[in-house]
DNA sequence: CCTTAACTTCACAATTTTCTGAAAGAAGCG
DNA sequence: CGCTTCTTTCAGAAAATTGTGAAGTTAAGG
């Protein structure tokens, strides 16, 4: 085994982090941020710096830099600045995906002001405007039902785990 | 109004296309099974066959032979020939959504995979590996409620639009 | 204040992706 | 069968994306 100062396996790590990466690569994440949020999700406390994260991922700032905004903007992770000093650190909690998950909505929200003024302009009487409107009130259930959902995920969790998303 | 001979206002259909298109790719889909895909939700029929998509979206054979390739392994079109013709036909039902959602489950499971894995090359017992482990179980739970979620999605459709899905 | 550590921005090079035209491959129909 | 019509595949050009080094910005600490 390949140990680090810490005691940890740092090619066991870095072996997850790149096939968890490779999976949200393939889901549609860009790399970096995929690499980043993985590494992050591996990490012991949750939370790593720029240089740590350049340093493990064989990375410039640049690119730490740049992946860590994206996933800032997803609110996949935190920023944090550590007081008296000017290192920043990254952090996950462990329900992250929730806040991730809730923050599609936004996403789905704008698909449903186009899916409403397609229906308007090709006539919601039309062919094309019922499926429309088909497509769009199945957004509307699916947004209710999300958000039910998170509401049950948080009680289910709350039981498992306990109350505090590390 | 731009009246095509079946009485559609084509500019409309375009602009709806371009800018549902432009929706779907920002949350990470790409650009020509997006156009592709928008265009055949907003004609009549719900169906259009590749000439009529390349000359709709001002592409190459090529192009719509790809993005459909790419569409149909999504299961978001199925393809259809007509009997006694080699032209094809793509076709999107207005419950295409709800196919392509329980398609995503598929890409959860591997990313389950590979948090498996995670917990169990990291520890189950490191304070990494608990992490993982939540994340894991927060999926888990996803994907059993949205197979539910879906149930209760087909019921739903059935009370307000009837039971065939168009 | 001035220095210095840390993050960010920017221009550019390298890689990757995307689309096209051309050729090849199916499949109906005479 | 062979002609014709449609679709797919493929090599390559064009465009977009990604990551880097270097310069720029911010803020801590003497």
């Amino acid at each position: 085994m390949t140990e680090t100062a810490g005691g940890r396996d740092a090619e066991a790590v870095s072996k997850f982090v790149e096939s968890f990466a490779a999976q949200l690569v393939e889901a549609g994440m860009q790399r970096m941020p995929a690499r980043i949020f993985a590494a992050l999700l591996s990490s012991d406390s949750g939370t790593l710096t720029s240089a740590e994260l350049g340093e493990q991922l064989q990375v410039s700032p640049a690119a730490v830099s740049g992946g860590v905004r994206y996933l800032a903007q997803q609110h996949m992770v935190a920023r944090e600045r550590e007081p008296g000093s000017r290192r920043e650190r990254y952090r996950v909690h462990s329900d992250q995906w929730y806040e991730a998950l809730t923050n599609r909505e936004a996403v789905i929200k704008r698909w449903e002001g186009a899916l409403r003024e397609g229906v308007s302009s090709l006539g919601a009487e039309s062919p094309a405007g019922r499926r429309l409107s088909e497509t769009l009130a199945f957004f509307e259930f699916v947004d209710a039902e999300v958000a039910a959902m998170m509401e049950r995920w948080r009680a289910h969790r709350e039981e498992r785990f306990g109350s505090a998303p590390l």
